[in-house]
DNA sequence: TTTTAGTTGACTAAAACAGTAGGTTATTGA
DNA sequence: TCAATAACCTACTGTTTTAGTCAACTAAAA
């Protein structure tokens, strides 16, 4: 498993899908602007994610994209997957062709590496950092109000 | 933490080293002949790792390369990081610049994410690596004398 | 039928990857 | 002292990946 900002990108797409998709279809416009990803540069990811089956299509106005799955249903691995293609991870491609006497040192180390960290990835859905940034939200909002209430016992004007 | 082939072949690279540091110091033509890597690319790579202080030169006839500390304080983690300089991690390099009202979403899960790649590569050791290596040599000689014996018990003459 | 928005393909600049070529310096040992 | 060895260094090459542009097309809604 490749790790390069192309998947970064993919998932921070993919989670400001899943943070909207509650108002129907999401454009791919809308994610450009909010994540400044260039628009045709989400086009390509999106054609690879839609092929992989991970979001669905809704063509027209008042189109866009939805998740083709439950957020709880799509992982970080799976998206990263979609648009890092090549997952090559062995050199050898998981065939032990790589021999030459030694077979290849490393082989295994690189073989553990990739599951540990497939693994990893695998275990974290788009809905659980969906419920991460709501958390992150509402701590924020918390704060507002502790402002506000403190603004007013000291007699100071509640700040619009 | 970014994972290419480039960070393989420094591994392998010093695994070798490790593998035949006892002989004296290792030249990178004998490391580029037995793991096939280009002798050139060699050169850069353990320019990195000097610099990194993960590898001592030897100049002159006789001379070459070996590792700078024991080799159960080199990690994988150390070797990647040293050739693969530019570790960038959460696009905005740690800072949280890259907010714009949502202060990067993801920023947590790339975090998150690198520390756990990192976290398992700094356990692994060059010593370990080369303590793998001498096992799965042992099994591998292990199976020639029981076939050997074996051969000797059936009447068939001993193999060269 | 115009607008919206996805779909596709060709193309591009810049960077990274992997390797080549050709030189220099330091050390040894004949 | 001189030749061989091997590290060291710089610049250059070709290929792939990254990130993006552009233009044409199709489906659906208003």
């Amino acid at each position: 498993m490749r790790l390069t900002t192309k998947g970064r990108f993919a998932v921070t797409a993919m989670l400001d899908l899943a943070l909207r998709q509650a108002g129907g279809p999401v454009t791919l416009a809308g994610i450009s602007e909010r994540q400044h990803i260039s628009l045709s540069y989400l086009e390509q990811l999106f054609g690879k994610l839609r092929r992989r089956e991970l979001v669905d299509s809704v063509r027209g106005p008042g189109g866009g994209y939805c998740l083709a799955r439950p957020a709880s249903e799509i992982t970080v691995a799976a998206i990263i997957c979609a648009v890092d293609e090549p997952l090559d991870a062995t050199q050898c491609g998981g065939k032990e062709n790589c021999l030459d006497d030694k077979r290849c040192m490393t082989h295994d180390l690189w073989a553990s590496l990739n599951r540990t960290i497939y693994d990893y990835l695998s275990g974290i859905t788009l809905a659980r950092l969906v419920e991460e940034q709501h958390e992150k939200q509402r701590r924020k909002t918390e704060c507002v109000l502790i402002d506000q209430r403190h603004k007013e016992l000291t007699g100071a004007a509640p700040t619009l």
